[in-house]
RNA sequence: GGCGAGGUAGCUCAGUUGGUUAGAGCACAGGAUUCAUAACCCUGAGGUCACGAGUUCAAAUCUCGUUCUCGCUACCA
């Protein structure tokens, strides 16, 4: 889009189940604030949003975790969400929450309108239920082993161990977190939205008109899920967490709305608080065809915000994001962040160990931005080394940023008495000139590069304008300049006006390094304007490329430093934390295992139900011999097995193949049931099922008898 | 297993529609300098563009295969 009349900036609404790492900030936030700071500095008409995501189950999960209520959680991580932001310079116009009311009626009434407009279906569902608790239970409510790796205690959503996405139906042996029992299925009703509906419009918008103006990941990512067949999603959850279904919709007691479905409506909802603290209309932003609206997400966030969400809105009657630049993944020093596994520098940490210091303060802030800056990952996923931040802190930062600002300030009070000097323009050297023209090409540059959301390069381009001052100052040499003096000990007039010329572009040059470099470090921004005098003002984006910005004669204070060094000391101790870090999870491994091991215990006394013996005597068990196996095609885990059983040879698929290569279990005797339903797997029919013991480390073996025995035995 | 993204100098990354000797910053080496936070400035070294075929006058770039990393997704009685 050209040219809009406003724009609408989200950042993806974190959750406020806990502290938010780096890797959110270089993925969502920091981008976000440097394209808005860029706006904003052009005057145009912008607003940035964002909020705590405060519904969804893994909030309560989290207060039984801390013995607290989820309102406690939510009142606990929202302010200091909101406070880390702002430590960073993250500056929001809005940093809401969907706890709101204004959020909830906003929620509602969205879902409203979808649901008078026939968008959306309703199905019944088989759900887990405890009867104990009398309520249907979220997917975070269910726990058993994970078929994945066969850690005992995985949610139904998520296995924490191996980190592999389940479905509640997928766990093996589950127990309700509220009760302890087992859960049984009951019949329950759930709106869906039916994005198959809307398959040719996603194809267009997506996969044709914006095919080449978003970023490759972005829409390869779209391809995959529209080509992969679009399903119903389940707007509704039956929970008690969240925001409740209108009054108003027949059979929605006791419902929630699904947290994908209203937290981004949050980016709504936020904008409606702030158009009410400010005074203004909120809808042109959400409704006007004028309006540019850009999400800033993390990879793992493309699909809401490019299939699920834009569905949403073109059902609301709302306008479609113009860019969604997502990016990818931060990894830290040589390994994945992650919260489960403690690997991660929070933005707490940063900021108490970096900003909150003695020697610290808000530059920073500008540090941690301008490093993550550096290696955001734009296109692929990138590494967070603290060796790297300090080298690109200590070598570019002070050594060609900061150094630069403050050699022309010292020069300008040695040689110049401390006042900005005269430029004659009659004595202008082809070098002052291209110097000179610098400074517009490089804003030309860092626009256009922005415009692309290619913020790395972008400032690159400033740090380099800062490389071109200390160039030109190289060939100036204006402290060599100044020996030129008359027998008395005068400097020449030649001399002077030289010097004056040099120094007067050095430090129009720092002004112009302010207003470019702006977007990206705040802090050092104000910080220089503070040393040159001059009001925030001068940041406003039409003054770079002037030579104007400052006033000939205006004294200047004295030079300050810009940026400090970073020791290797700090260095080393923040690899030692990390290390640290691991050290404490791996005891906290051992204390999970001894939680693992107590709930082993009372699972004995936690027991199935008891059965009577013709229960038992239902299932007829048979000793067979494996006596061929193979993987099954198109499938990481299945083995096809034949067992001979004496009196038939049958075909037996199971999910052993991650635990045992089809040659080392020919000829193994093992124990079937033989009188189980069949069940195909990927295409074949299984007839029965091998019984296997599964150790805590969820490695897993062979029932069967001690010697081996007659094909066909029975077990009982 | 399927799909998506990626693999380019020691490190972090660029390489537009295939077109001379593949680029930048940092780190490293040598030189010069001293206004400046042992900072700056100049010069240099460095890469079989993951691997193997193919198309072409010409391939980092296009096609096919192999392999590794990350993400999404399927199979688990």
């Amino acid at each position: 889009m050209n040219n809009p009349k406003r724009y609408l900036i989200t950042s993806a609404l974190p959750y406020a189940n806990g502290l938010k790492h780096i890797g959110h900030l270089a993925g969502a936030y920091l981008p976000a604030d440097i394209y808005v700071r860029y706006l904003k500095a052009q005057k145009r008409d912008v607003v940035f949003v964002c909020g705590s995501d405060e519904h969804g189950t893994a909030i309560p999960i989290q207060a039984t975790k801390e013995g607290t209520t989820a309102r406690a959680i939510i009142d606990k991580y929202h302010p200091v969400m909101a406070q880390n932001f702002k430590d960073l310079g993250i500056a929001f116009d809005i940093y809401h929450r969907t706890s709101d009311p204004i959020h909830h009626s906003t929620a509602q009434e969205f879902f409203t309108r979808l649901n008078d407009n026939g968008d959306l279906e309703i199905k019944e569902t088989e759900q887990y239920f405890d009867e104990e608790a009398n309520s249907f239970l979220a997917d975070r409510y269910i726990r058993g082993t994970c078929p994945n790796c066969g850690y005992t205690n995985a949610y139904g959503d998520q296995c924490e161990n191996c980190g592999k996405s389940l479905s509640p139906d997928e766990l093996i042996n589950p127990v309700s977190t509220l009760s302890g029992k087992a859960p049984v299925k009951r019949t329950t009703k759930h709106w869906y939205l039916p994005l198959n509906r809307h398959e040719d419009f996603l194809r267009n918008w997506i996969l044709k008109e914006h095919a080449s103006d978003w970023r490759s990941t972005v829409v390869g990512q779209c391809k995959s899920w529209i080509d992969g067949g679009l399903q119903a999603r389940a707007v509704t959850r039956d929970l008690d967490w969240g925001i409740s279904l209108p009054d108003s919709v027949e059979g929605g007691k006791g419902k929630v709305l699904y947290v994908w479905f209203d937290a981004p409506i949050g980016y709504i909802s936020a904008t409606k608080q702030w158009a009410l603290d400010n005074g203004k209309d909120w809808r042109p932003y959400w409704e006007d065809k004028e309006t540019q609206l850009v999400h800033f997400i993390g990879k793992d966030n493309i699909v809401f915000h490019c299939i699920i969400f834009p569905v949403m809105l073109k059902l609301h009657g709302n306008i479609l994001p113009d860019n969604v630049p997502a990016n990818e993944f931060l990894n830290l020093e040589g390994d994945k962040m992650s919260t489960s596994r403690n690997w991660k520098l929070e933005m707490q940490d940063y900021i108490d160990d970096f900003i909150n210091k003695e020697n610290g303060g808000s530059q920073m802030a500008d540090v941690l931005r301008y490093y993550l800056t550096l290696i955001a990952p734009e296109t692929k996923d990138s590494e967070f080394t603290w060796k790297g931040f300090q080298e690109a802190n200590n070598s570019e930062l002070v050594s060609i940023f900061g150094n630069f600002v403050n050699r022309a300030l010292v020069l300008m009070h040695k040689l110049c008495k401390g006042k900005v000097p005269p430029l004659h323009a009659d004595l202008l050297t082809d070098l002052d000139k291209t110097t000179i023209a610098e400074f517009q090409a490089t804003k030309e540059k860092v626009e256009s590069l922005l415009e692309q959301y290619k913020f790395r390069d972008a400032l690159f381009e400033v740090i380099n304008l800062a490389r071109t001052g200390n160039q030109y100052m190289q060939k100036k040499e204006p402290w060599i300049v100044a020996k030129q003096t008359t027998e008395n000990g005068q400097l020449t007039v030649d001399a002077q006006q030289s010097i004056d010329n040099t120094l007067h572009i050095c430090l129009q040059l720092c002004a112009n390094l302010a207003v470019l470099i702006n977007p990206f470090l705040p802090f050092t921004a104000r910080k220089i304007c503070y040393l040159l005098k001059v009001v925030d003002k001068m940041l406003d984006w039409e003054n770079a490329g002037k030579i104007k910005l400052l006033s000939v004669g205006y004294s200047l204070r004295a030079p300050e430093l810009l940026f400090r060094k970073i020791e290797d000391s700090e260095i080393s101790y923040q690899l030692e934390k990390l290390q640290a870090s691991i050290v404490d999870r791996e005891a906290s491994d051992v204390n999970k295992e001894k939680i693992m091991e107590e709930e082993k215990k009372s699972e004995t006394s936690n027991l199935k139900p008891e059965i009577v013996f013709d229960d038992f005597a239902k299932i007829d068990l048979r000793v067979g011999t494996i006596v061929s196996a193979e993987k099954v095609e198109k499938a990481d885990k299945l083995l096809k097995l034949s067992v001979d059983l004496g009196f038939e040879t049958r075909t037996i698929v199971s999910g052993i193949a991650l635990h045992f290569t089809p040659e080392e279990i020919i000829g193994k005797q093992v124990t079937v049931v033989v009188n189980l339903a069949p069940r195909k797997m990927r295409g074949i029919e299984s007839n029965g099922m091998i019984l296997m013991a599964e150790d805590n480390a969820g490695k897993l073996y062979f029932i069967k008898p001690e010697e081996a025995i007659d094909r066909g035995s029975t077990v009982s």
